[in-house]
DNA sequence: AACTGTGGCGCAGTGC
DNA sequence: GCACTGCGCCACAGTT
């Protein structure tokens, strides 16, 4: 055809019909603008007698005081309860509509009038709490019938029978979304997290308990949440997102924000084989499971199979680094190698001697792969084209925000597509497709680093899909890229160009230095959440140190200069100079308290004192410690300065700078000729 | 019975 | 989804 697709078809040649085919159903259906349906962000407060205490959804029992809207249309509304002990002054808040009410049923129901106008309803934990609470106060205790209300409940999610409902938290939650959608900007799925981490913003922090406050503060706080809400759906583009994949999965997005990857894939998948009846037929679960068994070993045990290899790091500092990294390695695999549940271990035995580098398994040669096709197209129209026009600057910015968005959401999908057939739950697990998946990755990077070597460039380090070269030269780079894309047919780019990295003797650890001296830290504990607010203050600064280095001469003062950071640090932990809640351990209860049956991590033992103490703690809590001198862990609520265990923070001092210096060290000693004396011989 | 050293393992948090 | 690190618990062996 000779319309505004022929481009990509052109650039993009077809491997099958089936590949084409939907090609032509992701250009057409992502293509298409996004309707504008009017929103409303929601938020409700219930009179409750303390700070900390959070009033069962399902029993109700404390009045709604006040809900508040912010919607498209740019309207702000809250509806507020007048109650005697407050007082009955309607109070004025800028652009504000306020709705007084002294019954509240009369403020359900004005409430309800409200929602029923907007045909997009989003909360953030809507199900279980704002939605739940509004349905069992106005149903059990003021006797609305149910089609009083706009809502449906169901088992664990709330609806609107009117529209759609939007909970953001399920969908934040969601790890793929928070690791590739937001790259993994925030780290708690809280309204505040949240709000810090992307819009820069907070929640307003609260005195009193919110049945104290005066009507004002009230809206105001109530108003915030909301808002809050709103920019996520809106300025952070969630709704977009969602409704995005919702097209891509062909799932409703009021599914889509509530359920897992796993669903979205299966649902993508089911689609996609009804599409073709009859010549696919969706198999039965146990059929796909017949397929064949695990033949690799895992490194850790207790998983199913081998994943990605890691390369032993080249321990120090080295100059002139440059990254170069499969683009989506895994899906980029699928599509190659034709990698499929229909497709590996067929039965034909032409096929027997097309093996998966590494396993003994075959992969058919004269049927296009389910899997392959879905998810080789849906990579090479992001790749070829959303990518492309998300990058044209002959488009408004805004017509590529929302070409970002869309291949932003297609990358979500693709880099969860594989570990799913390695879930047991999915109806399609099949080990083989992610075994043999994950076997062509480690053949691809292992063989990419023999022929970087045999160029003559030293690899420093890969992980999974990437390879760390030194010096190399732009011939190299290029040899190495053209090799890959003939050889391996998979597509090397390069990614990063570091003036230096630092390299300690540890896998998964590495600071990287930019020219313009941004610095990029991974996987040093220096920071990581749980870390102290005192030993990540001292990280930062000795980040900052290493920032500023230019040439290895500067290593010198540079390591000189970090050691007299933490000897700095050290002192004031000696000398007890410092605030206990800059001490505290930060960290995730797992589970509830009550399973923890084998071991009682320290976390675990602060959270039952806090327990003791009539404190509730739950899966997910975040639970601050200190470390003391008598019986361990202590909630760092309790905790006074001097029962801090200065011994086990020096340790942690010690042990947070000691994989970096080493590596300075060897750099040190390179630049003057000899040993020297390290930080750690001192103690 | 109390102490010390060691290795395995559970758990959290990260990287890709 | 697997790979890797750090920390601390816990069981066990050997010693005092």
């Amino acid at each position: 055809s000779t319309d505004r697709f022929s481009d990509f078809f052109y650039r993009v040649r077809a491997e099958s019909p089936l590949h084409h085919q939907f090609l032509n159903r992701w250009l057409r259906t992502l293509s298409e603008p996004l309707p504008e349906i009017p929103i409303a962000a929601m938020d409700i407060e219930v009179r409750c007698p303390s700070v900390g205490h959070i009033p069962d959804p399902r029993e109700a029992d404390e009045p709604v005081i006040c809900v508040c809207f912010v919607c498209s249309d740019g309207r702000k509304c809250a509806f507020l309860l007048l109650r005697s002990e407050v007082g009955d002054q309607v109070p004025e808040v800028a652009g504000v509509e306020v709705f007084a009410y002294r019954d509240e049923r009369e403020l359900l129901k004005a409430v309800f009038e409200f929602i029923i106008k907007y045909p997009v309803l989003v909360t953030f934990n809507g199900d279980d709490f704002d939605l739940r609470y509004l349905w069992h106060r106005a149903v059990d205790r003021f006797g609305f019938r149910r089609e009083e209300t706009p809502f449906e409940a169901h088992h664990d999610w709330m609806g609107v029978r009117h529209g759609i409902h939007i909970d953001l938290y399920p969908f934040f939650d969601n790890r793929s979304i928070q690791n590739y959608a937001y790259e993994q900007r925030y780290r708690e799925t809280t309204l505040d997290d949240l709000a810090q981490a992307l819009l820069n913003k907070r929640k307003i922090e609260l005195e009193k308990p919110i049945g104290e406050l005066d009507y004002k503060t009230l809206i105001e706080y109530c108003m915030n949440d909301a808002q809050l809400t709103y920019e996520l759906a809106i300025k952070l583009r969630a709704l977009e997102l969602l409704f995005l994949i919702s097209r891509i999965v062909i799932t409703p997005p009021e599914n889509v924000c509530r359920t897992g990857i796993s669903i979205w894939i299966k649902n993508l998948l089911y689609a996609s084989m009804r599409r073709l009846h009859p010549r696919y037929l969706i198999p039965h679960p146990e059929e796909v499971r017949k397929r064949g068994t695990i033949t690799t070993r895992p490194v850790i045990k207790d998983k199913l199979y081998r994943g990605g290899f890691v390369k032993e790091p080249v321990p120090g500092v080295h100059f002139d680094v440059v990254v170069l990294d499969f683009a989506s390695l895994y899906p980029s695999v699928i599509s190659v190698w034709n990698i499929s549940f229909d497709t590996v271990l067929c039965p034909h035995s032409e096929c027997r001697d097309n093996l998966i580098p590494g396993t003994p398994h075959h992969v058919c040669r004269k049927r296009t792969g389910i899997v392959s096709a879905v998810i080789g197209s849906l990579k090479d129209v992001r790749v070829e084209y959303f990518k492309k026009l998300a990058k044209d600057k002959r488009l408004s910015p805004e017509e590529r925000a929302f070409y970002n968005s869309v291949q932003l959401t297609m990358k979500v999908i693709l880099n969860a597509s594989y570990g799913v057939f390695g879930l047991r739950a999915f109806p399609l697990f099949c080990p083989p497709v992610a075994e043999g998946t994950a076997a062509v990755g480690r053949y691809a990077l292992t063989k990419t680093i023999e022929k970087a070597e045999s160029l003559g460039v030293r690899v420093l380090y890969g992980d999974t899909d990437s390879v760390f070269l030194h010096r190399p030269t732009e011939e190299q780079i290029h040899e190495l890229i053209k090799w890959s894309e003939r050889e391996l047919k998979l597509k090397l780019e390069l990614d990063k160009r570091y003036r230096y990295v630092v390299l300690p003797a540890l896998k998964k650890n590495y600071i990287g230095v930019y020219d313009d001296g941004t610095v990029e830290v991974k996987g040093l504990a220096g920071k990581k959440r749980h870390m102290p607010a005192f030993i990540k203050r001292v990280f930062v600064e000795a980040l900052e140190t290493l920032s500023k280095v230019k040439t290895p001469e500067d290593f010198v003062d540079a390591r000189n200069h970090i050691i007299h950071i933490v000897s700095e640090a050290h002192r004031k932990l000696r000398r007890r100079e410092f605030d206990v809640r800059d001490l505290a351990l930060v960290v995730k209860l797992g589970k509830d308290i009550s399973e923890y049956r084998k071991t009682t991590p320290q976390h675990v033992k602060a959270a039952r004192m806090l327990e003791r103490l009539g404190r509730k703690v739950r899966r997910g809590d975040l639970i601050a410690f200190v470390k003391t001198r008598r019986g361990g862990a202590m909630p760092i609520d309790l905790a006074r300065p001097e029962d801090v265990d200065i011994d086990k923070y020096a340790e942690l001092l010690e042990n947070t700078f000691r994989p970096i210096l080493a590596a300075l060290d060897l750099e040190v000693a390179e630049v003057t000729g000899g040993k020297m004396r390290s930080l750690f011989e001192f103690s």
